[in-house]
DNA sequence: CTTAAACATCGACAAGTGTAAATATTTACC
DNA sequence: GGTAAATATTTACACTTGTCGATGTTTAAG
């Protein structure tokens, strides 16, 4: 995940999407949290951890959230775990995921600049 | 007139995603955009037109900035055109495409707030 | 009217993906 | 140690998707 901005292209004029086209290992650095998104349940997950008080939510909240499997939710978070967007943290029996803001705004940068 | 704080601007602190829980229905109408652009090829031939001066690009240019045939640049600008990301516009024989820029704002903004 | 060029659509196939059942692993508690 | 609970892993399978060759459609030029 290289979402570096250097100070010089961060003000240019719109989001580094827009400002020149990217680079075929840029792309391919950045598809993997496109993807990772681009699953409802995952971006529910996503959403529901991120927005969880204390910024972290317990897997056993998880599951019940969904009318899956239990290895299809732990399949889930192992997806967006490794694509960098959740961090994982065990304290005893449970499993607590803290979503990574720094990552979603760093996307959300890359992708949304204005134009102009 | 009192300016009143309703429960929304209340614990508005962060993009939707990081607010509140998405619904299955709002990660449906979400997750076309993120599956359009979680490709390589789509995500390059986005910010191809993106970066384009006139913020349009001829796909007749875009063909030849992959290694790809035809067909497959066609069914990619496709997807990336009904998600509402790419604007279509013929003109002659030539087809151009433009980048729906509110649209990739929105979406950022959608994913990008950042904590508290 | 014929031809050529630009782009889209169709059909097919290999590769990738979401899902669940079965099983394994780790931890706490008796 | 034995047992139960919380998660992860494995395996298998149906479904989706990216790709290309072949073909269709539209437009301009001669």
């Amino acid at each position: 995940m290289s979402l570096e901005l250097t100070p010089v292209q961060t003000v240019a004029c719109c989001s580094p999407l827009s400002r020149e086209p990217l680079t075929e290992s840029e792309a391919e650095g950045i598809v993997p949290l496109l993807k990772a998104l681009g699953d409802p349940v995952r971006l529910r997950l996503m959403s529901l951890v991120a927005s969880h008080e204390g910024g972290e939510a317990c897997v056993c909240d998880l599951n019940d959230a969904f009318e899956l499997s239990q290895p299809t939710i732990s399949h889930h978070l192992k997806v967006l775990h490794e694509a960098g967007l959740l961090e994982r943290e065990k304290r005893g029996v449970w499993v607590y995921y803290r979503a990574r803001t720094d990552a979603l705004s760093g996307l959300a940068a890359l992708i949304g600049g204005q134009a102009q």
